[in-house]
RNA sequence: GGCGACAUAGCCAAGUGGUAAGGCAGAGGACUGCAAAUCCUUUACUCCCCGGUUCAAAUCCGGGUGUCGCCUCCA
């Protein structure tokens, strides 16, 4: 069985082969950190987590590489605006990322680099491009000659006449091309700035891209992921930087989401119709948003809005009941003697094969979460067998949290001194209940839901959740 | 102007040639001291519209309508 990704430079769905066998590497463009992410971008770090998490329980050796843009425009006027430094805010928004994430149980990049530690780099591979003729040194500000690129715009789809045609005005006459962009700045009063052989400066945006990943992860990537709003010019000035200065095919693969909308449209920092993640972790388990994320697949808009979030929740509660209940018999039940198992045993290997089989299939996580509820349902009704077997409950949850290492789902959660408190007002009530003592029985229930705390009665005793 | 995506039940959403997955919500039933959870039944004679190809189309082709996006910083 082989892996299918859909690739956004022939905007087909493409065989996976890896430049090294059983290897992967992937570059995923993360944020510039002047700001708390919103959920849209929370969409593009989820999606990429699970592509990643499931290329791994695929076999693969992956190596995932995020970086961070810590200088550039957006830096320097936020930190001027909280008159800060502009490594004191990428400091703190880099940890108020690394908080969101790991709420949201998207795992840490193996590296994340950040652009203002790859400056020499950066300035090695401008020298290298001006040496063949790709860039050009205007009095301290270098651009990257786009002509001189032949395949530009292959990966957007627009040849460069189209592209200038249809481009709004722009001012800078320095620029040999309207679409060359900008290699090297040069520093303005006040701002940050590196020495470089062309005088103090910083780095343009693209370049810190082509070069932290290739310096990670070789010339060529497997993979090459990001926000479908960075396929131009981002990743097709990546693509021209990095092409042009090795002669050698910078990614495979390039894996673009769709957008996040709200009401319909999509939602970005610069329209103002964003939520960041810090606030609707508020509110909302930042699992239920995970969920969300993946109930669609990745490559379809998909609209937010506080009633779907809703739907989300419920959705997942369902799969997450069903894991508690197999967790509560995986404690409770005996070894089995001769219940009749091997049907059930089957059963979940055609599960796993389902699973595998449309996640393989440009991972497609709605056709994977519908596998998971029609196990849910089969499973449900197999416990309210009066005794159903310990293997096949240890079994079945097992593979519950086998793919919730890929889905990031299912994780247990302890909490000793909660526990001990609720046994204790379990057994409370039990007592109340064996007096027929329904009043009481009913007020330690309520007591115990404002702690958040559901009782279910079952065949093996009495089970409790969180809400 | 150029390029592209999407349109499937009340809502969300898979499905790209073989006769409509899954979830949420709703209704009815079972179970329960009452609940909760769960199970069963039920909700699209049909997939935006019009043509065409085919034995067969939600799926392919042509045309139309609508929504959104990229061509500028954005995930």
């Amino acid at each position: 069985m082989t892996i299918r990704v859909f690739n956004t430079i022939s905007r087909k769905k493409e065989e996976f082969v890896t430049v090294q066998d059983k290897k992967v590497g992937i570059y995923a463009c993360g944020p510039t950190v002047y700001d708390y992410f919103h959920i849209g971008n929370a969409r593009i770090f989820i999606v990429f987590d699970v592509i990643r998490r499931y290329l791994r329980y695929r076999g693969y050796d992956v190596t995932f590489v995020q970086n961070f843009t810590d200088i550039d425009d957006k830096m320097i006027n936020r930190a001027n605006e909280l008159g800060i430094t502009v490594p004191q805010l990428a400091d703190r928004f880099i940890q108020a990322y690394f908080e969101d994430v790991q709420a949201l149980g998207v795992e840490a990049a193996d590296v994340h680099p950040k652009a203002t530690e790859h400056i020499p780099e950066m300035v090695e591979l401008i020298v290298k491009l001006i040496d063949k003729g790709m860039a050009y040194n205007v009095e301290g500000d270098v651009y990257f000659h786009t002509p001189a690129f032949p395949n530009y715009g292959e990966l957007s789809h627009q040849p460069l006449d189209d592209l200038v045609s249809g481009a709004r005005v722009d001012v800078n006459e320095q620029k040999k091309h309207p679409l060359d962009f900008a290699l090297w700045k040069k520093q303005k009063p006040g701002e940050p700035a590196w020495d470089s052989p062309w005088g103090k400066g910083r780095p343009g945006w693209h370049i810190e891209c082509s070069v932290m990943s290739t310096k990670y992860l070789g010339d060529t990537l497997d993979i090459h992921a990001g926000g479908p709003d960075l396929i131009f010019p981002h990743h097709e000035n990546e693509k021209a930087q990095s092409e042009g200065a090795t002669g050698k095919p910078f990614a495979k693969y390039w894996l673009h989401a769709g957008y996040l909308n709200i009401n319909q449209e999509k939602m970005s920092k610069s329209l103002g119709n964003f939520m960041t993640v810090r606030e609707i972790r508020k509110h909302v388990d930042p699992q239920v948003v995970r969920f969300f994320m993946l109930s669609a697949h990745y490559r379809n808009p998909i609209n937010y809005s506080p009633d779907l979030l809703q739907q989300a929740q419920s959705g997942l509660e369902r799969l997450n009941n069903v894991v508690y209940n197999l967790r509560d018999l995986a404690g409770k039940l005996p070894a089995d003697t001769a219940v009749p198992r091997q049907e059930h045993l089957a059963q979940l290997d055609e599960y796993r094969r389902r699973f595998v089989e449309v996640m393989d299939d440009d991972f497609n996580t709605a056709d994977g979460l519908a596998v998971l509820f029609e196990l849910a349902r089969d499973t449900n009704a197999y416990l309210k067998n009066p005794a159903p077997s310990l293997e096949v409950v240890e079994k079945t949850l097992a593979f519950f949290e086998e793919v919730g290492t890929i889905l990031g789902f299912f994780a247990i959660q302890e909490d000793k001194e909660l526990d001990a408190r609720v046994d204790e007002l379990i057994a409370k009530r039990q007592q109340a209940r064996q007096e027929k003592d329904w009043a009481l029985a009913d007020a330690i229930r309520d007591e115990l839901n404002a702690l958040g705390i559901v009782l279910e009665d079952t065949p093996q005793g009495i089970r409790w959740r969180k809400k």
